[in-house]
DNA sequence: AACAAAATGTGTCATTCTGACACAATGGTA
DNA sequence: TACCATTGTGTCAGAATGACACATTTTGTT
């Protein structure tokens, strides 16, 4: 009886999608996992489309779901459809002993194309909160992330490649940033995505360049030396330099 | 009766894919385009996916189909997944007339999430064939492409645009030059693609600076004046390049 | 046969950009 | 008060870029 499962009567079939929410705190980049009731292993967070949402939508209603957050910097960078994909790492049959009713385990038997989309959040806005099939939700440091579910960590691995690729092109600073921030700091996250340290000194005379950023009459106080000066972006110009992309080699 | 529906039982539902095929010849930038049956719109080759096939897979069988080639340069770009989307120019009912099989009509009137793909390939290998709902296949100069079905103009327009912006890292003059080119046919090529001019000569200075070209002892003949060189790529140094990406601003 | 026209092949030069590095200023800590 | 890690600003040589000059080759014209 497949119509007294609420999966099939909601979400299209065989479509799913999953999120690699990038966040950055304390010099690190962070990616949002889930931790899967029943077998214990980490995952993305993900879910399914209904009938009358694009994917887009779907996935702002996953991200609403797991952070609390509306407004969320998105793209969609990869469609994930190796027919073996849901095998990978035994996870599918674990999944399948969580549907005590047989209709939703049959939900999750069937093969899924995923579409990966990655979000770039500002850390401290958000409050992370499991689904119904995991019991955790929390950020954890890209290099402290070990395996994951299925082929979860070939999505990661993706989605990093591909911000590491348009990063000129994308708001990362603004998104990933607080409102005002340091150019030390901003320059901590180009090195973490980037993953190679620059040159601190061309960092700021090439960012100084862009005319994007507004230097405050405040600085950051608490720290240990030096106290760095604060920025916002102009967002105008912000705009205006990403359509263009930051000029230039990283 | 659902399973008398041949496309049902083979194909994933919900699901499907359209590619965008590029050619070039006579320094203009070419698409592959097919012409419906019933309404005589034209739109892209496009197909559904088996159960026992990744999505790349897919695209490749349709490409096969339609151009005759087996190894062509093909890279997924975007997800189409609008509800609405198979609804604009009203073209879907026109597609259900055509099944006089009311169990293939119903196949074409679900809604479908499409996976764009585009695709690069040496216009005089390919011999166009039409799939069973069009009557002609055939190429079209991209200023000459007007209206398309249903969203295929946006697809082809997407297509385009990520083409641009990923051009460094895409063997797009391997891909759609013949193996013996001339530097001018390589410069019309880029110019076509990015739609501006290049000057001549700093455009040789910097291929030339790439190490991926092999001058031959060869002229391009017939021309009306001064015949061009002949080139072929250095295939271990044009993969590498490709990697890193053809460096500076086009 | 000489020459004009059109396109190719190669080189020059000023400007800008990049990468590497020197040195002064700041502010908490010993 | 001296120390020291960190921030702020500047310098400089070499590379890359954009704009352009000039010679070469081939066809077609006078």
């Amino acid at each position: 009886m497949q119509h007294i499962n609420p999966f099939n009567n909601l979400f299209l079939k065989h479509i799913s999608l999953d999120c690699v929410v990038f966040g950055f705190h304390e010099t690190q980049l962070k990616v949002l996992l889930l931790r899967m009731k029943n077998t214990g292993q980490w995952g993305l967070p993900g879910g399914f489309v209904q009938d009358h949402e694009s994917m887009e939508v779907s996935a702002r209603r996953v991200l609403k779901e797991r952070t609390g957050l509306d407004d969320i910097f998105l793209t969609q960078f990869h469609v994930f459809s190796d027919p073996h994909r849901t095998k990978t790492n035994f996870t599918v049959p674990d999944f399948m002993e969580l549907g005590q009713d047989p209709s939703i385990t049959s939900w999750f038997d069937q093969r899924f194309i995923s579409v990966g989309f990655y979000a770039l959040v500002e850390y401290s806005k958000v409050q992370p909160s499991p689904d119904s099939l995991s019991d955790k939700c929390e950020w954890m440091d890209l290099d402290e992330i070990g395996e994951l579910m299925m082929d979860h960590r070939q999505i990661l691995n993706k989605a990093l490649e591909t911000l590491r690729l348009q990063l000129v092109f994308q708001p990362v600073g603004y998104s990933l940033l607080p409102e005002k921030f340091t150019m030390p700091e901003l320059q901590r996250l180009y090195e973490t995505i980037l993953g190679k340290e620059l040159d601190r000194r061309n960092f700021q005379r090439k960012m100084s360049a862009y005319n994007i950023l507004i230097k405050l009459d405040e600085v950051k106080p608490g720290g240990p030396h030096k106290a760095p000066a604060l920025y916002k972006f102009n967002l105008t110009n912000y705009q205006k330099a990403m359509n263009e992309g930051l000029g230039g080699r990283w």
